[in-house]
DNA sequence: CCATCTTTGTGCACACGTTCACAAAGACAT
DNA sequence: ATGTCTTTGTGAACGTGTGCACAAAGATGG
C-alpha cells in the first residue's frame, strides 16, 4: 500500500543486464590500463583476468553490447574503450553537486576518480551559513538555500548526498523536484523517490558488518563445540546469553 | 591465466544467503531507530518498508535466522536487535586499522559509523613519514613499517584501504601476510588475495558510472538522434583508429 | 585453397534470488 | 471454548545471473 514512492525499478534496462551494467565500469578501467601501455588488442582471457572476473562472463557481457571482438585475436582495445564509455554515457560531460561537505563531502570533493571521466563537479553544498564561500578543492561552498537555482542554472541531473542522516531524505526531496533524476547517497539512510528516480548508496558501515559476518564465520569454523564456545577462538568477549523472549539487548549504536 | 589466488568464494555462508547478510545491516539500522523510540514489537510489514524492501523478502530473510517472530503480533524490536547483532558478529569488538590517510582515510577515521557498532579504529597508517605522530580523529598516524607489528599487537584481522590504487596490492599483502583476512577495499583496483580471504570493495566512481548509464538511458528515450549517427558510423568501421580521437577519453584516476 | 589453430559468441543447465499466495499459529473478543 | 482476525513462515513459481562446453568465425601458414 501507498507506493506512491517506490524504492527500486530494478528492472532491466534497454536489454542490458544490470549486473553486466555494474562490471563495465570494471571493464573499462582495464581496458584503459591496457590503453596506455599502447597494447593494441586483448583476449577475454586475459581481460577477465586483469578486471577479475570469469571469462565466460565477460564474453556474455560484451555480447549484450555487440559484437565487437574478432575471433582468434581478442578484442580491440582503443575501439572498446570507445563502445564501452559510449554505452555508459562517459562522452558526454555530467555535472554533478555534492551536499553536506563534511569530512567526508570534502574527500569526495577531492577525489580524483570523479572529474577524470564525464563527471564534473558544478558546486559544492552545505548548510552550514559559515562555510559559504569557503573554498574545497578550489570550489567554493554556497549555501544550501542556493541548491534549486544551482540544479537548473547548471543542468545538473546527478546529485551526491553527504550530508548526515537526518538530512538526507530533505535534501534528497529538494534536489528531486528541482530535476535531479539521479542520487549517489553517503548518508546511512534509506531513501524514498519517486519513480523514475535512481539512488544508489553507499554505506561504509554496512560493509564491515558484512565483513565482520564473515569474519566470525570463518573464526568459529573449527571451534566446534557449544554456540558460544564457537567465538573464542578469536574474541574474548561473550556477553551472549541466550534466554527467553524479554531477555537483555546487549549493544547499543546509532 | 589461472591464478592461486581466487577472486571470490561467493559461497553461501552457512546456509544464510549472500544476500539476506547485505541486508542484516539494514534491519538493524531500521530497528535500533524503533528502538530508540521504545516501539515494542514491528510487523513485517512496517519493518520492510522502513528498511526498503518487500516484506515477503524479510520474513523470508529473518527465517533464515530462526523463528523469532510471533504470528499475529510480529517482532519484538529488543530481541531482534540482539538476535542480528549476533548474527553478524557485533557483539564482539572489531579491532580495524586504516591505511592510507589522505582525504578519504581522514574521512573514514572520522565516522562515526565505524565506531558505533562494534568497530574500534586500532591504529592509522600511512606512508608519508611526515604523517607520523600527526593526530587524525584524535589517533597519532603511524608510519607503514609499523603494521605488521600493529596487526599483531592487535590482533587486527580487518583492514580498511584506503590508499592510491598503485599502493593497494602491496599494502593488500602486507596485510593478509600479517594475518587480516578481510579487506575494505576505497582504492580503484582490483585486489588479489588467497583464498580464506574476503575483500569487499567500494568503488565511487564505479557508483556514478552506474548512475550515468541509467541517466543516458533515460535521456535518450525519446531523443535518438545527434550523437548515434555518428557512433553508428564508428560502430561498423573496425579500424584501431576511430573517429576524433579527442571523443575517447582515455583517462585514467589514480 | 586447404588445413590447422586460436578465440569469440552463445545454447544450455544449474544456482541463486525474489515474489506470490496461503496454510498454520497465535492473539483477542465474546 | 469457539470463532474471527492478524501476521508469520514457507512452498512453489518465476526471473536473473553464472559458468561450462562447443560450434562457428576468422587468422595464419604452407
Amino acid at each position: 500500500m501507498a507506493t506512491g514512492r517506490t524504492h527500486r525499478p530494478a528492472t532491466r534496462s534497454r536489454g542490458i543486464p544490470e549486473a553486466t551494467v555494474a562490471r563495465l565500469p570494471l571493464y573499462l578501467r582495464a581496458l584503459t590500463a591496457l590503453s596506455e601501455r599502447s597494447v593494441p588488442t586483448v583476449s577475454s582471457e586475459e581481460l577477465a583476468a586483469a578486471a577479475g572476473v570469469n571469462s565466460a562472463k565477460l564474453r556474455k557481457d560484451f555480447s549484450y553490447l555487440g559484437s565487437y571482438g574478432t575471433r582468434g585475436v581478442g578484442y580491440d582495445v582503443e575501439y572498446l574503450v570507445y563502445q564501452i564509455s559510449r554505452e555508459l554515457g562517459l562522452t558526454q560531460d555530467w555535472p554533478v553537486v555534492i551536499v553536506g561537505i563534511g569530512n567526508l563531502g570534502a574527500a569526495l570533493a577531492n577525489y580524483g576518480g570523479f572529474a577524470s571521466r564525464g563527471f564534473r563537479v558544478a558546486a559544492l553544498i552545505d548548510a552550514d551559513p559559515a562555510m559559504a564561500g569557503k573554498p574545497v578543492a578550489g570550489i567554493p561552498v554556497q549555501h544550501t538555500d542556493e541548491l534549486e537555482k544551482i540544479i537548473k542554472d547548471n543542468g545538473v541531473s546527478i546529485g551526491v548526498i553527504a550530508t548526515p542522516a537526518g538530512a538526507a531524505q530533505p535534501v534528497c526531496d529538494r534536489l528531486v523536484a528541482a530535476g535531479v533524476t539521479s542520487i549517489l547517497n553517503f548518508a546511512p539512510t534509506v531513501l524514498s523517490v519517486p519513480d523514475g528516480v535512481d539512488v544508489r548508496k553507499v554505506d561504509l558501515s554496512i560493509e564491515l558488518q558484512i565483513l565482520a559476518f564473515h569474519e566470525q564465520r570463518k573464526a568459529g569454523e573449527e571451534a566446534a563445540g557449544t554456540e558460544s564456545a564457537a567465538a573464542a577462538a578469536v574474541a574474548r568477549n561473550d556477553s551472549a546469553e541466550q534466554g527467553p523472549d524479554g531477555d537483555v539487548p546487549a549493544v547499543m549504536p546509532a
